[in-house]
Formats: C-alpha cells, sequence, structure tokens
DNA sequence: GTCTATAGAAAGATAGAC
DNA sequence: GTCTATCTTTCTATAGAC
C-alpha cells in the first residue's frame, strides 16, 4: 500500500489550511530531539549523528532540513522563548502588572515540571557568554528584552502599595532573571536542595510585595518527560534564517 | 656517569624548603592556560592541544602531569576554590558574622576584575548538571558546602538587629548564591547592562541588613587579565589524585 | 526527502626515543 | 620531563544514488 503523500490535492500549499507538510513534520521531530539531547548534554557535546539518530534519521537527512548544527540550536531556543512571552504576555495579562507575578510563578511551576529544557538554557546560556558561540548574541537580545519588560512592570508594581515602594526597578528586574537562573542551576544539581517555588516568592515579600497566589497553585503540568512543545510550529518573529 | 637525581641531598624532598620543583612549575603553567582557555570556552569546546600549546608544550607532554583532560579540570577548579575559601573564611571573621558580607562584597568586586574565572564557573556549572559530568559531583558539594556555610551566617545576622529579622535562613542562603550566579552569567553577556555589585548591595539592604561599607570599597586587583592565581600551589585539602 | 558512502579534520590517548 | 609518531574514534559536512 503505497498510499503516498495521500493529501496534496490543491497544487502548491500556499494558503493551504490542512496539517503540517511531512517536511514540517520532521523538522518539528528534529527540533524536538534536538532539545532533548542539548537539554541533557550542552551543545558541544551532542552530534548531529545523536541528534538525528534520535528523530529517526541519519544526520545526512537531517542536514537536508537544516544548513548546520549552528541553525538546530538556534531554532530551538527560538520555540521555547517564543512560548515563554506567550505566557509572560499572555492577553489578559493586558495592563495588571500583578499579572506579570502570576505569569513568573506559572513558569517557574512549568520549569519545575521540565529539567531539561531547564537545563538546555542553563548550559546554552553558560557557553553563550563566549562572544564566539553561536548564540550569543541571541541571549544577550534575550536578556535585554527580559529586563526592559520586567523593569517596566516592577515600576508599576512599586508605585502601588501605600506607601510606594522604594526599589529601582531596573536593579530589581536583574536581581531577578538572576535569581530565577541561578536556582535553576542548584536545583538541577540537587533537586531536593533547593525550593525554587518558595525562594520566588520569598523574594517578592522581601521586596515588600503581597500575593494573593501565595499558596501552592499546583502546577498544570507534573510531567517529568519533555511533552515536546508547549508552542506549534509558526512564523519565527526575529528570524535567524540564511537561505 | 649514572649519577641521575642531582640535588635530592636530604632524601625525598619531603621537608625541602626550596621552591618548587620544574614540574610542579610546569603542572601550574598548564593548569593556568586550561584556566584561560577553559573559561573562554567551556569544558568540552577546549582540546588538549590547546591546552598544551597555550602552556608551551605539546599535549603528549601534558599528558605526562595529568592522567586526562578531566583532571585537569577538576585541579583547576580546586585551585580557585581553594582562594575562595581562603577569601570567604579568613581568620579574622573568627565569630563576627558581619565579616562575612565584608568578604562576599570583596568576593564581587574580585570576580568583576576577572571575568575569565566567571566565565568559567558560569559555563561549568551549566555543563555539570549533567550526572555524568566530570565536575558533577565536584559542584554538588560546592553548593552545598557554601549554601551550609552561608545558612549559619545568615542566621547569625538575622537573630541580631533589634527587633530581629523573619528570613528563612536557609532560602536566603539559595537565594544569595543564585542571586551571584545568575548576575555573573547576564554580567559576562553584557557588563554594561549590569551592576553586580549595587544588586548584591540591594538585595542585603532589601533584607533589612544594615551594612558600614556601602560605600565602593575599591577592588584591590583593577587587573583586566588573570593574575595566575592567587594562591600558591598548595597541598590538596580534598584529594582526587589517582597515582 | 532520505539514504549510503566517504571525505577531511580533529579529538583523546599511548608507545617509545631522547 | 618532553618530544615525535601513531592509533582509534568521532566529528561536521558533501556527493550522489534511489
Amino acid at each position: 500500500m503505497s498510499e503516498q503523500t495521500p493529501r496534496r490535492a490543491s497544487g502548491g500549499r500556499k494558503t493551504d489550511r490542512k496539517g503540517p507538510t511531512k517536511g514540517e513534520r520532521t523538522r518539528a521531530t528534529i527540533l524536538d530531539a534536538a532539545t532533548e539531547l542539548f537539554s541533557r548534554s550542552g551543545f558541544h557535546a551532542v552530534s548531529l549523528r545523536d541528534i538525528a539518530a534520535h528523530a529517526g534519521l541519519t544526520h545526512a537527512g537531517l542536514l537536508h532540513h537544516f544548513p548546520g548544527k549552528e541553525d538546530v540550536l538556534i531554532k530551538v531556543l527560538g520555540r521555547r522563548d517564543r512560548a515563554d512571552a506567550a505566557l509572560l504576555w499572555a492577553p489578559d495579562a493586558g495592563e495588571r502588572p500583578e499579572a506579570l507575578l502570576d505569569a513568573i510563578v506559572r513558569i517557574v511551576h512549568r520549569n519545575m515540571a521540565t529539567p531539561g529544557m531547564v537545563g538546555l538554557y542553563v548550559k546554552i546560556s553558560g557557553e553563550a557568554a563566549d562572544p564566539e558561540h553561536p548564540a550569543h548574541d541571541y541571549f544577550v537580545q534575550r536578556y535585554r528584552v527580559l529586563r526592559e519588560a520586567l523593569t517596566r512592570a516592577f515600576a508599576d508594581l512599586f508605585a502601588r502599595p501605600d506607601p510606594p515602594l522604594h526599589h529601582d526597578a531596573g536593579i530589581v528586574a536583574g536581581q531577578f532573571l538572576a535569581l530565577m537562573d541561578g536556582l535553576q542551576t542548584q536545583w538541577l544539581l540537587e533537586p531536593e536542595a533547593v525550593d525554587m517555588h518558595a525562594s520566588v516568592v520569598a523574594f517578592l515579600r522581601q521586596l515588600g510585595l503581597t500575593l494573593e497566589l501565595s499558596a501552592e497553585p499546583a502546577p498544570p503540568t507534573p510531567a517529568t518527560s519533555e511533552p515536546s512543545s508547549p508552542v506549534p510550529p509558526a512564523k519565527e518573529p526575529h528570524d535567524t534564517d540564511r537561505p
């Protein structure tokens, strides 16, 4: 029954509304595999052969879809950050700054359910300190965007209480990101030794902020193995493609 | 004339008071080179040939002094941590818990003067999350020791003010280490974007602690290139040697 | 779109001369 | 203590058949 490529009816598939191409599905599978392996062992320690084997093809087949190893990495990172952005600036977040705190605590829980992805960011952001690293610019940009967004949100939050809190929102934004990253490093090394949720909540309390969600909101994803990706393959916002 | 071992007068050079052997000097040079290269590019991305060339010998020559690449890494890490330990628990630190805050701020400044070593720890601690990584156990142990020491110190500090502060010293210890690590990650990516000194001081203030040294204490090491090592080659306290 | 086959470079490690 | 030479493995990437 060689009923291959069953449904490519309407020609060039440009405005086709039906599901992903086989190529797109393969690329997604490759990115899933790369995500898992990079997460486990970093960038340099993982070979294209490893990724390809894990995705069910050969390394030559993989290179048909991606020009090189670095491109795979950039795509993996982009996919995850699009997911985080969707969580952080969800439509309902609108103008309520405390919605950001909600979202952040949600992300902490999501992270605790996906140690592999956490490991990926810890490892790659470490490697990326080298200006020669393929993901260097990516991470510089990433932290810039996150710091700016958090600075605005914290500034709003500090202005709200009576009396207002006197913190430097910019400093706190950097502190907060640093806290999350650093906690993850310790948590990956020894999960029982660090309570990421308690530490983050305590930090916000130390600032004088009051949280309504202090009680354990029960993470929606108690899975221990990576659920592929929370985001469907979508158009890249910041493109690093080379034709 | 098989009059070998020319000057080993007093037996096996055990209580010999004169300077380091040639071999010891070579090993120190190798560790300096490895430190610099691991700092710049991490563990996996650096080859023994790179290190050897940088130290002025061949990779075979290097392997005469170290059994393998992993051993070089462990020795590099051990040397730095012995230096930090000397700073953190200096003799004068005795029983004054605020001496620890002094020492911590000093370490922040030392770090800002040695971005290479900071990069080493950021990179290797990221890679070491993998239980297979040669430095995994080392880092687990390292964070355990640091958290315990900081927990005791913070507990003392919180009990001191009138009225005492009500923080969980264990949580704060983890937060503090996380803050330092995370700030370094951002600082390495974009040094102008993060003020490590201000962020750390602000954190201690957010806790309600008052510092006498708030004003810039002028780091004693304004150097930009690594000064080899602040600690002379000494007997390893935690030995990982294999004969 | 995926494969086999292979090129070409570089890795960690060892043997033995000097 | 350091070298040259070499072994063995593994890597990224390319060429071309199917």
